[in-house]
RNA sequence: GGGUUCAUAGCUCAGCUGGUUCAGAGCACCUGCCUUACAAGCAGGGGGUCACAGGUUCGAAUCCUGUUGAACCCA
């Protein structure tokens, strides 16, 4: 059989690509066995997949493999969300580029070009997931704007309203004045060094005398606005003016000056002008004392009629800043300007400088309907890997703020409150159009209204608004057939997969998202389901690059990941991730990982190579075989265990590294080196068969982690047993310690000899013979002296019988190993001072441990383990000096004799 | 400003409730090997006063306090 010698993973991940997508491998029914349910936290639709999507989903890819392999029925869910803020950006650019201003065009217009993105977005990132191996049921796809999904948002909105959760209120949000549109904090970026503004001085005069306050502002054009002067309360210089009035400049209002912590003493002159409409701290202090808010600018950024200028009226707010310092010096107020460096808020799309403005905004009030989200993680129904994220959690949910849910953007899902007049009270909450003017006719009394005369809110939900929902709805926990409208709860009775898929075992996701997504899906679940939507939380870290820097476009500093896969195999890149994955750490991503990823599948498929390459014969097993066979299968047994473990607390990187070990490091480095026969030899059927057993459990532990080569080289080896994927997990078996510990003599023997020969020389080819002394014969009956001989390279060990002076002598495993040479080759010196040095070592060692045993608070107290280990090294190291007290002698005489 | 987490070999990390080796792993590094599965390999080796300073204890990387430094979240 002709195998090439270098693994190419191409061909072979196509193979199976292709294969399990058209039978369908992954789809999965509700049955008679326990459920294993994965929802893959939907990537958003804006673009393609970066290397934090292709870590997290491996991680689930693996999870899900592993739990069909141990009898599950694996269903994991994959889908896309809509992202509105992200999507509606990216959209909102492409339409520029081709010329086109959001603006022009119809919402219904706009929604068109969405969609279209969508699907071209969300169809590679499909594909992508898919080219990763993942073994999705892709029927389940779901999307967060599909129809149903749609619907069962808007029905969660009004059910919430209903419940009174939800209300309207004021909020203070950043404003693009450009894109006309609120952003989040997210997406307003400050330059790094600042940003060069002036500090206009002004005098604020205090009312019926010449006396004035000085304040520093860079905003003079929010002047308008100004409700209040507020000092430090303990600021001993304003401490006389609190309670009287200051006269605003310019509109000459008369505005109250008030003490308030807030206003920093040494900041500025220590007088603070306050704007609540402009800006998030002083609309704080404004409510704090009660004050008016006036709002002085238009959704574009130019000033409206509350700023009591007409000539300003229109202008935009950078022109009136001008405007305003010739009107100040006119008015001689302006006692100086100062330029200063500070930060500045822009919007990261259009630049524009960002205001803060108030607006009015949806709510969802947190307090009550997180209370038990809080409980379940606390009692350890929910678990969190690592679980150091429970203080975080904590901390969040018990300071939760109300939840905004609104956002000045067209896509999304619409926020269903309907307006029938201008009153603040003026709308109703419903699921349809047809309802709401039902509703609307019984709130106003006006039993004429129509359709035509109710206003949709224009405005979208927050992305988190929907996604929360998705562990309930991907399995349509929202529909008709089950959501019980009046009692605002999911009857389970009537959704057979819902009930049986759900709750889900493990959410996979970045501690990034912790609150924004994971938490207030445990809200809804609770809400909704009474129940739990995972049982276990698995954080992943960030990818960063090896210099730890964020991955980014403008870096340019993130990998293709699918140039990734074509130039290491899919295989090799989804090992390369994990490798240095420790869950809640970042991942500092180096191509190298993937190399190394590559290496392994290239050592696997030359185990396989090696193994095919042998003819056996029909006899029983020799005594190596038997051994090796015998010591194989305890290793693979304490593996399993220890992999088992791993698994159960979620080590997905230490799990992967105790595969990668026992292929590498015990079946190929001492399993096959031990039990591979002598060129033209052959091999026991019985010891092949085993060779070959062994080699197939391997392939099942690891393919979770490496799909593709271990489905091909199983298909090779289990002769038409069905798909590895579906194969039956490995069992821990007992392990034998006994075993272990003489296998951890042997290769210590082993490794001695080696390095023994590499000190000496020694070429590997040379196979040599060592002697031992009499009371040291005992090592000829070890276990695996077969081992020790083959691997050593020796001819043979012997029993001393005369003594030799002309020797070179090494200690392992507590024997002493003895090499006849050449008397001219002995360097006597030299080994003396080999001897001495280890003398010396064995005697300061000593002499620790009978400080130990010697210290009667250390007997009284160690417990009985630690002293018998004590007393054990103390008899080790006395027979070590007596044994190089000796050689140390014979060293002595033989230079007496030269 | 408030909170959380962390600081162990050049890098990324293990080290569970203090005591079987005062320290492990992978990668990197050094040396020797084209040994008939694999140079994408084999064999061997060096490398850490466990951030710093105190304290508790017979005994601390492991517990306590402080200092310094880093990361993240909230405002």
């Amino acid at each position: 059989m002709e195998i090439s010698a270098k693994y190419t993973p191409a061909d072979i991940e196509k193979k199976w690509l292709e294969y399990w997508t058209q039978h369908e491998c992954f789809a999965s029914v509700p049955d008679q066995r326990p459920p294993y349910t994965i929802v893959i936290p939907p990537p958003n639709v804006t673009g393609v997949l970066h290397m934090g999507h292709m870590l997290n989903n491996t991680i689930q890819d693996v999870l899900i493999r592993r739990a069909r392999m141990l009898g599950y029925n694996a269903c994991w869910v994959p889908g896309t969300d809509h992202a509105s803020i992200a999507t509606e950006a990216k959209v909102v650019a492409m339409l520029r580029e081709k010329g086109i201003s959001k603006h022009q065009l119809t919402r219904e217009e706009f929604l068109k070009y969405a969609f279209e993105w969508k699907e071209k977005y969300g169809g590679i990132i499909l594909h992508q997931l898919r080219r990763l191996g993942a073994s999705c049921d892709w029927k389940r796809t779901t999307f967060t704007m599909d129809e149903d999904y749609y619907r069962a948002v808007i029905r969660v909105f009004v059910d919430l309203y209903k419940k009174g959760y939800i209300y309207r209120g004021l909020r203070m949000i950043n404003w693009d004045c450009e894109a006309r549109t609120a952003l989040s904090n997210e997406e307003v970026i400050y330059n790094d060094e600042g940003e060069k503004v002036t500090f206009y001085y002004v005098k604020y005069y205090i009312k019926g005398s010449d006396d004035y306050l000085t304040v520093a502002t860079v905003r003079p054009e929010t002047i308008m606005g100004d409700v209040a002067v507020a000092v430090n309360p303990t600021d001993e210089r304003y401490a006389h003016l609190i309670g009287k009035t200051a006269i605003v400049p310019i509109i000459g209002r008369e505005v109250p000056i008030i003490a308030d912590e807030y206003v920093d003493k040494e900041f500025g002159t220590g007088c603070l002008k306050v704007t609540p409409a402009h800006d998030p701290n002083d609309y704080e202090i404004g409510l704090r004392h009660n004050l008016p808010v006036i709002d002085t600018l238009n959704d574009d950024g130019t000033l409206n009629e509350l700023c009591g200028v007409p000539e300003f009226v229109g202008l935009d707010r950078f022109k009136v800043r001008k405007l305003m310092r010739q009107k100040l010096e006119e008015a001689e107020v302006l006692v100086k300007t100062e330029d200063t460096i500070t930060r500045v808020g822009r919007s990261e799309r259009t630049n524009s400088v960002v205001e803060p403005r108030l607006s009015l905004q949806w709510f969802i009030r947190m307090k009550e309907i997180s209370a038990k989200a809080l409980e379940v993680v606390e009692k350890g129904d929910i678990q969190l890997h690592p679980a150091k994220f429970i203080n975080t959690y904590r901390h969040w949910m018990e300071n939760v703020k109300d939840w905004c849910i609104s956002r000045q953007l067209w896509w999304g899902h619409r926020i269903p409150a309907f307006y029938y007049g201008d009153g603040p009270e003026d709308y109703v909450v419903a699921e349809t159009l047809e309802e709401a003017v039902e509703l609307a006719r019984q709130k106003s009394g006006n039993a004429g209204l129509k359709a035509q005369d109710l206003r949709q809110d224009p405005d979208v939900l927050d992305t988190w608004a929907s996604s929360w929902l998705w562990p309930l709805q991907v399995f349509g926990g929202f529909n008709d057939q089950c959501f019980d409208r009046v009692r605002g709860k999911i009857d389970f009775t009537k959704n057979a997969e819902l009930a049986y898929y759900y709750p889900t075992e493990v959410l996979v996701t970045a501690p990034e998202i912790l609150f924004f997504w994971v938490a207030r899906m445990i809200i809804a679940g609770m809400e909704y389901a009474d129940k739990i939507p995972f049982k276990h939380v698995y954080l992943t870290g960030i990818v960063r690059d090896k210099l730890g820097r964020k991955m980014s476009k403008s870096l340019g500093n993130s990998p293709d990941p699918e140039q990734l896969m074509a130039t290491y195999g899919t295989d090799a890149v989804r090992v390369g991730m994990l490798f240095s994955s420790p869950a809640g750490n970042d991942l500092l991503f180096d191509e190298k990982l993937c190399e190394q990823g590559r290496n392994f599948a290239n050592k696997i498929w030359n185990a396989f190579r090696l193994i095919q390459s042998w003819t056996a014969e029909e006899r029983p097993m020799n005594a190596t075989e038997a051994a090796a066979v015998s010591w194989f299968g305890q290793q693979l047994a304490a593996a399993v265990q220890e992999i088992d473990d791993l698994f159960a607390k979620y080590r997905i990187s230490e799990a992967l590294m105790a595969v990668y070990d026992l292929i590498w490091d015990k079946y190929c480095s001492w399993y096959l080196e031990w039990i591979k026969p002598a060129y033209g030899e052959r091999i026991s059927q019985e010891a092949l068969e085993s060779s070959k057993s062994y080699f197939i459990d391997l392939m099942k532990l690891l393919h979770p982690f490496m799909p593709f080569i271990t489905e091909e080289l199983y298909s090779h080896l289990s002769s038409g047993t069905g798909l590895i994927m579906n194969a039956p997990w490995p069992k821990a078996g007992k392990v034998d310690a006994e075993a272990v510990r003489a296998f951890e003599k042997s290769s210590e023997i082993v490794t001695a000899i080696r390095n023994f020969r590499a000190q000496n020389q020694i070429t590997p080819k040379e196979r040599i013979t060592l002697f031992v002394k009499a009371e040291n014969a005992e090592v000829l009956a070890h276990p695996y002296i077969t081992m020790i001989l083959k691997l050593g390279g020796l001819a043979n060990i012997e029993v001393l019988s005369d003594v030799l002076s002309n020797v070179k002598t090494f200690l392992a495993g507590g024997i002493e190993f003895i090499y006849p040479i050449n008397e001219d080759a002995l360097d006597v010196d030299a080994e003396l001072a080999k001897v001495q040095a280890d003398l010396n070592y064995a005697k300061g060692f000593l002499e620790s441990v009978m400080k130990k045993l010697g210290n009667e608070r250390f007997m009284q107290n160690a417990p009985e383990q630690v002293k018998q280990n004590e007393l054990k090294k103390k008899q080790d190291a006395e027979a070590k000096i007596e044994a190089l007290t000796k050689r140390l002698e014979q060293l002595n005489q033989l230079k007496i004799k030269q």
